[in-house]
DNA sequence: CCCATACATGGAAGCGCTTCCACCGCAATA
DNA sequence: TATTGCGGTGGAAGCGCTTCCATGTATGGG
């Protein structure tokens, strides 16, 4: 049964006829190597099969740099929206081409600790926090201090990236109110997502400005939740002539639901989201919004991790205006 | 600046006034330990800031039970489709539960020996590939039988699993023929992704059953090539009353380039769906799908992966037909 | 023909950890 | 009191790898 043992690097170079020092100059290409013994280990790396060990190569080289990227919150909402999985998707494409190995964790909302543990080992490159809690990053570990980046939150402690939702928000209010809206309602995300906090202050003062006052729903970035809440709106307020949501998710869920009220959109109320998401502008009436640049943020988070780059504080990347016909 | 050296276990061994053999029983929980050294070294452990170093760990245990996740395919589309996401997010959480790593590999298309590189070390327990190729399939390496598994595609050679889109197709196909229907256009996936051809062959069985004839054109899972495509369709073929598209996200693109084109859905042409994706009862009108159960399905792979359950063969997961306005 | 120089090579140390094994002291039993 | 058994403990080996260092072995110039 000897054959089923995986190959080591000592089995190579017994194969090859060389020490095992020699077998690693040649496997890494690092240090002086003859041709000859060159092509010796190299065909014998081929005949056995053999795949360097990660662990062992990482233990003694200190220099494994993983990417890990850990997301907080663990509730089914994350499960629909496409978010975590592009943030995913363009973090894992910047690990890949650097040919860094991407470990993935899901933390639960509850247990910010959980975080600390991630740091298993010195093999870790940087570590990219998606959704944090503010207590949650608090925990990270000492030895990681300035290997962390936040996506999606305007931390504190470690280098954020987010996009600018201020602005965002100010764009697609003011643009409600320049096309006659004046009782606009705003769904938020999720409470314990710090990030929602400059949108509504955003909303607030355009609402001040222009004379409106502020009707604000918690919403958690569901299509359900968007609903519900476009239910709870017109019941509370009735003269509601406008829906903002800090997610299009929800604002597709405030059509559906607007739509079973029987309430026209947009000629009774205008509707409007936030993130550009793929199925924004195939939305029946296509959904008015403001962008989201996911992929950018997630890639530059990543990179900054793995730089090494001190980028300290947070990073906000601009959202641009959609109009279609929602709103 | 020792101060800034990660401590080791022989700190917190020297730290409690123990061995490392007690530190490491202590911190690992196997094996006996007393009262009095299991407190002093937990306070060190605490003192220090100790995180064991999992390559170390993993390479004397040999047991690193890591998941590995590997995405085929590097086309842009899969950034907007949710599938690639909702399967990371799924396998996550087993590996999650069971407290095992994850890593996500994100590999090109063309170069399926990239999947052997994957098995670095034998801090391996388990691969999930998604959406693999064939060839892709073959050059998993042999140490790794047996726990790789396939997620999206009828494998060969290891344990897959994937929708029934046959019997999904059929269900909707017969739907469409029920009311009324005869002349169906199939938009199929990217030719790259076998999955495609058991539900293109239940399309046809299903045409000849009621003697129309195939109307095949191939997509890629965009909405986009849903828009592009409808136009095709309509200019090769005017007469057609139904669109199936195997992919939601496509069929909302149908949508879309019907509406730019007056064609009424469902009044001229019916549109089918496949995926049942979140958005796919939000779009006007709602689109009639068939259900994937896309979690359940990444979560099996990962379990059987984890498990080394030898589940060779395919399974395929019912579909289960969803009729809203569209058809 | 001999010595300096370069390069190729193998021996050995050690990364941080787990675990086998031998050991020791103590309580329980004869 | 002598013997057994056992939980707790430390010493030491070794996981697979890289890398320092010393030792060769060819090559050039003097």
């Amino acid at each position: 049964m000897t054959g089923e043992r995986t190959a080591t690097l000592d089995d190579v170079a017994r194969a090859a006829g060389v020490s095992r020092a020699t077998a690693s100059r040649v496997v890494t290409g690092q240090g002086p190597a003859s041709p000859r013994a060159r092509d010796r280990v190299t065909a014998a790396v081929a005949a056995l099969g053999y795949v360097p060990d990660a662990s062992a190569r990482a233990l003694v080289t200190r220099t494994g740099t993983r990417l890990a990227i850990a997301v907080i919150g663990h509730t089914a909402a994350v499960l629909d929206d496409p978010y975590v999985g592009r943030v995913l998707i363009s973090a894992a494409h910047v690990a890949a081409e650097r040919e860094v190995g991407v470990s993935l964790h899901w933390l639960p909302l509850d247990d910010p600790g959980s975080l600390a543990r991630l740091a298993d080992g010195r093999g870790l490159g940087g570590l990219v926090v998606v959704n944090p809690t503010r207590p949650a990053l608090e925990t990270v570990p000492r030895g990681l201090r300035g290997r962390v980046a936040a996506v999606g939150v305007g931390a504190r402690h470690v280098p954020s990236f987010d996009v600018d939702n201020r602005a965002g928000t100010d764009g697609v209010v003011r643009h409600l109110v320049r096309t006659g809206r004046r009782r606009i309602a705003m769904i938020t995300g999720p409470s314990w997502l710090p990030c929602g906090d400059r949108a509504v202050d955003a909303y607030r003062k355009v609402l001040r400005d222009s004379g409106g006052e502020p009707r604000v729903v918690t919403g958690d970035f569901t299509a359900a939740r968007g609903a519900e809440a476009a239910t709870e709106i017109m019941a509370r307020w009735p003269d509601t002539d406008a829906v903002f949501a800090l997610s299009d998710l929800t604002a597709l869920g405030v059509l559906d639901g607007l739509h079973a009220l029987g309430v026209r959109v947009p000629g009774d109320v205008a509707v409007a989201g936030f993130d550009d998401i793929a199925f924004a502008g195939l939305s029946r009436p296509a959904l008015t919004t403001s962008t989201h640049p996911v992929e950018d943020i997630a890639a530059a988070a990543a990179q900054a991790v793995l730089d090494r780059r001190d980028t300290s504080g947070a990073t906000f990347y601009p959202s641009a205006l959609v109009v279609r016909d929602s709103a």
